[in-house]
RNA sequence: GGGAGUUUAGCUCAGUUGGUUUAGAGCAUCUGUCUUACAAACAGAGGGUCGGCGGUUCGACCCCGUCAACUCCCACCA
C-alpha cells in the first residue's frame, strides 16, 4: 500500500464513484423515509460548467450526502436545459462555419441539426458533475426537451390560455437584432458606455407653414433614427418653446412635417428642454405617442438594418447608418455641436448584440394573479431564503411590481407555441393541428366561409424559462401525470441551491408555478449563493479569461480539494473570491490526512494486550466525546446553511484535536508493542471523522474508510450513526490538560530550555481542577520525569501561572530566568487593571440593580479568578 | 434617482440577544528545526486605535445617528 501521496488519483476517485453508483447509493425511490429532494438547477446543454457551477453542484452534493447519511431518502436529479437562445445562437454559428445558412434549411432539418450538436456536446456537463463527484440520481437525468417535458410546457401554456391569462399582444419589446428575436426584460443587461450625444437643429414651422427662423435644437444619441420622428416635444411650463404651439417641425434629410407637442415628461433642463420623439424606437417615446395619438414610423428591420419606412439609408446596418448620418447632417448644416456622454446601453445577455426596442406582436402571461401567492409565500414563511433578509427585499419589490412576462421567442430550438392561425382572425390554442383543424372548420361553417386559407402554426417558441419554471414538478412528471406518487413523494422539494442572479428569472417563477399546479410551494429552502470572483473581485468571464478550467484543477488537486477550496472560502450568500491557494490548502489537507493513516497502519502489524494500561485512556475518553461535540456544532451550522464554517470546524477538529492532540497522546514510542483496544478505538474514531468529512470530501474519506476497514462491503458513505452524548467533564479535563500542556512549553521556551530536557513538575492546581486522570499524559508531553502536587513555590525553580493554576519546574540544565520576572510584572499591571474595572462595576449601583443573576455571578466569579491569579503572582514575585 | 448589502490583521473571514475576546481563525510573511505519521510538516514571532465622527450605556466590534468607500439590485432623461 503506497500511503505517501499528494492527493487522491483519479482512477481511484472513479472507481469509487463507479463502486457507489453500483451500490446504488445515489438512487432513490419512494419508501417509508422523510424525502430530502433537490434538483439541480440544470445547467445549459451544451455549456461547460464554470466555477459558479461548481460551487453550486458542490454545496449541493453536500447537503445530499450529509442528508443521506442522516437517514434521509436522499434524491437528487440532474438534467440540462435546452436554453433555446444560447444554443440556438451556438448552433447556428456551426453551421455557419459549415457554411450552412439557418434560413436555408427548413425547420425540422434545423431541429435535426440541433439535437445532433446537443448529443455531441450535451455530455460534457454531465461529465464534469460526475468528475465533481455529485451523487446524483442519473435514472432521472431529465432533459427540458425530453418528449414529457415538451408536453408539460404545452399543456401549461394552453391551461393558461384557457385561464385567460395568457394573450398576444402588441407592445413595446427588447429585441435582439443578432438573434432575431424578442427578450424579456431580465434578460437585457445594461452597461454604461462612453456615447455622443448630438445636438440636431430642426427647421420650423409656424401654424400657416412659414419658416420660423432659428428652427430648433434638440439633442440625441442615437441620430439614425430621425427619419422614425413622429413629434418634437417640449415641456408646457419651459417659456422657450411657449410661442411653439400648433407649430411644425421639419426632420432634416427627409423634410418629414411633425408637430410639436407639450408633454410635463420632458426635463427642461436635460440638454435643450426639446425631445425628437420616435415612438417606434424607444420605450418612452413609444409611451409619448400613445398618450397623443402619435403616428409610430418603424424604420428598422429584424436584423438592426433601416427598412424601406427610412427613406434613406436602407438596407444598411444602424451603427454604419449612425456614422454617415451625422456626417450628411453635419455637411448639410443641420449638426450644432456633440459632446461626450454616458449613458447605459441595453446588450442582450444570450448573444451580446445591442439591444433595440420595437414593436412587435408576441404573447404574454399576465403576472399580477401569479405574483401575489408566491408572494405571500415568502413573506409567510412556506419558502425559507438564506441568507435571511438579503434577498427578501428585493424579492418582494419584483413581484410587487411585476411586469407581464413576455413568453415568445423567435426562435427554433424550444417548445413550439401550439397556437394556429387561419383566416378571419381565427386562432386556436391546444394539443394538435388534428384539434385545431377540427375546431377551423366547425369556425367556417358557423361562419358560413369557405376559405381555402391553411392553418399555420406560430412560428415561434417559449421562452427557456417558460419551460424551467416546471422544474420542480415535471422532472417528477408532476404536470403530465398529476398525483403520481413520485410526486407526491418527492415534491415539494427541500431545498433549492442557486445562483442569486436567477432570483426573478426563476426561483420566483418557480414559486408561482408550484403554487399554481401543486397548490404547494416548490421548496421549503432557498440557498443562494453567491457570484464567484477571481483574487482581484473581478468576475469570472470568458473575455478576461479569469476562469479556471474545472477539469484541469481536479487533475491538478483532485476533487476533493477542489470541493475544499472553495468551500472554505465561501460565506453563505456573499461573493466568493476565488483563489488557487485555497486549493493547495484542499491538497496539503488530503495529505495530512494519509500521514495519520499512515501512523494508524503501522500500528496494526505490532498489536499487544495491555501495553499501555492508563497512559491513553483518558485520551480515548475524551476523544470519544469531543467528536461528539464537534457533530453536534457541525449539525447546527450545517443547518443554517453555514457549510464554510461547519468544514472550518471538521478541519480543526482533524487538525488539531485529531491529530496534534489526540494522535501525540495516544502514540506509543517507535516500535513498541500497541494496545489492541487502542488500535480498535483509533480506528474507530478515525473512521467516524471520514464520515462526518465525507459531504465535503467524498473520494479521499471513501479511501481511508476502506484501507482502516478493508471491507468490500462496508462505505463510509452509508448512513452515519446517530449523535450521542458528550462528557462534560471529560471536554473539561481535555481542555485543562491543552491549556496545561500549552503553558507549560510556553515556559520551557521561555526559559530556553532544550526541546528533549528533562523536569520535575510540581503542580499547585485550583481546588476544581483534577490533575489525576491527566498526569501520566501530562508528564510525558513536556518531558517531565515526575508529576507532584505541591502547596509551596519551589525553591530555584521556574514557575508557570496559567489560569488558576501553577506550575513550577525544576531542572539540571541551567535556568535563564531572566523574563521571569518582568513577565510577571506585566501580567501583575493587567490583572490590577483589570481587577479594577470589575470592582468599579460592581460598586456600580445601576448595574447592580439592572444586571441579570448570571451576569452579576459572572463579574463576581471574575473577580474571583483575577484574585487568585493576582496572589499567585505576587508570591511568586516576593 | 430608488433600494439592499458590505467595511474587523497583508488576504479571506468568525465574533451567536452589549458583559473573561485589554478582538479570534485560516492563509500569507518572518525566524528556527529534515524531531522517531507528516518540511505539503513542526516549534515560535510579528501584524488590528474593529471605515471616520458623534450619541445611548456603568460598559460598545455589537445598539442609534451621520459621513465616506465599495458591491449588488431596480428604474432609467433625449
Amino acid at each position: 500500500m503506497e500511503l505517501s501521496k499528494n492527493y487522491i488519483p483519479a482512477d481511484t476517485e472513479s472507481k469509487w464513484y463507479k463502486h457507489w453508483i453500483e451500490k446504488g447509493y445515489f438512487n432513490s425511490t419512494p419508501d417509508h423515509r422523510p424525502a430530502f429532494t433537490v434538483v439541480i438547477p440544470p445547467p445549459n446543454v451544451t455549456g461547460l460548467l464554470h466555477m459558479g457551477h461548481t460551487l453550486n453542484e458542490t454545496v449541493q452534493d453536500i447537503l445530499v450526502r450529509k442528508a443521506r447519511m442522516s437517514g434521509f431518502n436522499a434524491c437528487w436529479v440532474p438534467g440540462s436545459d435546452h436554453a433555446s437562445i444560447a444554443t440556438e445562437a451556438r448552433v447556428v454559428n456551426m453551421l455557419k462555419e459549415k457554411g450552412i445558412e439557418k434560413n436555408s434549411l427548413s425547420r425540422p432539418e434545423f431541429l435535426a441539426h440541433a439535437f445532433e450538436w446537443k448529443e455531441k456536446y450535451g455530455g460534457i456537463i454531465y461529465n464534469q458533475i460526475k468528475k465533481l463527484g455529485c451523487s446524483v440520481d442519473w435514472k432521472r437525468a431529465t432533459f427540458t426537451m425530453d418528449p414529457h417535458y415538451y408536453e408539460a410546457v404545452l399543456k401549461v401554456f394552453i391551461d393558461l390560455y384557457q385561464k385567460g391569462l395568457i394573450y398576444r399582444g402588441a407592445r413595446m419589446i427588447n429585441w435582439d437584432p443578432s438573434a432575431k428575436t424578442a427578450l424579456s426584460d431580465e434578460e437585457v443587461e445594461h452597461r454604461d458606455v462612453q456615447g455622443k450625444l448630438y445636438y440636431l437643429r430642426y427647421p420650423l414651422q409656424d401654424t400657416h407653414g412659414n419658416p420660423i427662423p432659428g428652427g430648433i435644437s434638440i439633442a440625441t444619441q442615437r441620430p439614425e433614427t430621425i427619419m422614425g420622428d413622429t413629434a418634437i416635444c417640449v415641456n408646457p411650463h419651459d417659456d422657450r418653446y411657449a410661442q411653439l404651439r400648433n407649430c411644425f417641425a421639419l426632420v432634416p434629410l427627409i423634410n418629414r412635417r411633425i408637430p410639436i407637442i407639450f408633454d410635463e415628461y420632458v426635463d427642461p433642463a436635460f440638454g435643450t428642454g426639446a425631445l425628437k420623439v420616435t415612438p417606434a424606437h424607444d420605450i418612452n417615446d413609444y409611451n409619448l405617442g400613445l398618450k397623443h395619438g402619435l403616428q409610430i414610423v418603424d424604420t428598422l428591420n429584424d436584423d438592426g438594418t433601416l427598412s424601406p419606412a427610412a427613406q434613406i439609408y436602407v438596407g444598411e446596418d444602424r451603427f454604419t447608418v449612425r456614422k454617415k448620418i451625422i456626417r450628411e447632417l453635419e455637411e448639410k448644416g443641420f449638426l450644432d455641436k456633440e459632446e461626450t456622454y454616458t449613458t447605459r446601453i441595453g446588450y442582450s445577455q444570450r448573444s451580446g448584440a445591442v439591444v433595440e426596442p420595437r414593436i412587435s406582436t408576441q404573447w404574454f402571461l399576465k403576472m399580477k394573479d401569479l405574483a401575489a401567492p408566491a408572494l405571500a409565500a415568502v413573506l409567510e414563511g412556506r419558502v425559507n431564503i438564506h441568507p435571511g433578509e438579503k434577498f427578501l427585499a428585493t424579492y418582494k419589490y419584483w413581484l410587487e411590481n411585476v411586469k407581464d412576462w413576455c413568453i415568445s421567442r423567435q426562435l427554433w430550438w424550444g417548445q413550439q407555441i401550439p397556437a394556429w392561425y387561419g383566416a378571419d382572425n381565427f386562432i386556436f390554442v391546444g394539443h394538435s393541428r388534428q384539434e385545431a383543424e377540427a375546431a377551423y372548420a366547425a369556425h367556417a361553417a358557423a361562419k358560413e366561409t369557405h376559405t381555402t386559407t391553411p392553418l399555420l402554426q406560430d412560428e415561434d417558441v417559449l421562452d427557456t424559462w417558460f419551460s424551467s419554471w416546471l422544474w420542480p414538478m415535471e422532472v417528477f412528471h408532476g404536470i403530465t401525470h398529476p398525483g403520481n406518487p413520485e410526486i407526491n413523494y418527492y415534491y415539494p422539494t427541500t431545498v433549492l441551491v442557486t445562483g442569486q442572479d436567477i432570483i426573478f428569472f426563476w426561483v420566483s417563477r418557480m414559486v408561482m408555478a408550484g403554487l399554481e399546479y401543486e397548490k404547494e410551494v416548490p421548496f421549503r429552502d432557498v440557498y443562494f449563493t453567491g457570484m464567484v470572483r477571481d483574487r482581484q473581485g473581478r468576475k469570472m468571464s470568458k473575455s478576461l479569461g479569469n476562469s479556471p478550467d474545472l477539469l484541469e484543477l481536479i487533475d491538478k488537486y483532485g476533487a476533493d480539494a477542489v470541493r475544499f477550496g472553495i468551500m472554505i472560502a465561501a460565506p453563505a450568500g456573499n461573493d466568493l473570491l476565488f483563489d488557487e491557494a485555497a486549493l493547495e490548502q484542499g491538497k496539503f489537507f488530503t495529505n495530512k490526512l494519509w500521514n495519520a493513516l499512515k501512523l494508524v497502519k503501522g500500528w496494526e502489524g505490532r498489536q499487544a494486550l495491555s501495553q499501555h494500561p492508563v497512559q491513553a485512556d483518558f485520551a480515548i475518553d475524551w476523544f470519544a466525546s469531543r467528536l461528539q461535540e464537534v457533530r453536534a456544532e457541525v449539525e447546527t451550522l450545517m443547518a443554517q446553511f453555514r457549510l464554510s464554517e461547519a468544514l472550518k470546524t471538521i478541519y480543526s477538529l482533524i487538525w488539531d484535536d485529531f491529530c496534534s492532540w489526540y494522535l501525540e497522546w495516544v502514540k506509543p514510542p517507535m516500535n513498541d508493542l500497541v494496545e489492541i483496544s487502542l488500535v480498535s478505538r483509533t480506528i474507530g474514531y478515525f473512521t467516524d471523522l471520514m464520515q462526518l468529512l465525507h459531504p465535503f470530501m467524498p473520494f479521499i474519506t471513501e479511501e481511508i474508510y476502506h484501507l482502516l476497514q478493508m471491507k468490500e462491503d462496508d462505505l463510509c458513505i452509508k448512513q452515519f450513526a446517530p449523535l450521542a452524548a458528550a462528557d462534560e467533564a471529560a471536554l473539561a479535563t481535555g481542555s485543562l490538560l491543552k491549556h496545561s500542556i500549552t503553558a507549560i512549553r510556553d515556559a520551557r521556551n521561555k526559559a530556553g530550555l532544550k526541546p528533549k530536557a528533562t523536569v520535575e513538575l510540581f503542580i499547585h492546581a485550583a481546588a476544581d481542577h483534577d490533575f489525576t486522570k491527566i498526569e501520566t499524559l501530562l508528564a510525558r508531553q513536556v518531558n517531565a520525569a515526575s508529576v507532584t502536587h505541591t502547596h509551596q513555590p519551589v525553591a530555584g525553580s521556574i514557575a508557570v501561572v496559567a489560569g488558576k493554576d501553577q506550575f513550577y519546574m525544576q531542572t539540571d540544565e541551567p535556568l535563564q530566568q531572566k523574563d521571569q520576572a518582568e513577565d510577571l510584572m506585566k501580567e501583575k499591571q493587567h490583572l490590577l487593571g483589570f481587577l479594577a474595572a470589575v470592582e468599579k462595576k460592581l460598586g456600580n449601583e445601576k448595574f447592580v440593580a439592572n444586571a441579570k443573576p448570571e451576569v452579576l455571578a459572572l463579574e463576581q466569579k471574575k473577580k474571583a479568578d483575577a484574585s487568585a491569579k493576582l496572589a499567585i503572582i505576587e508570591q511568586r514575585l516576593r
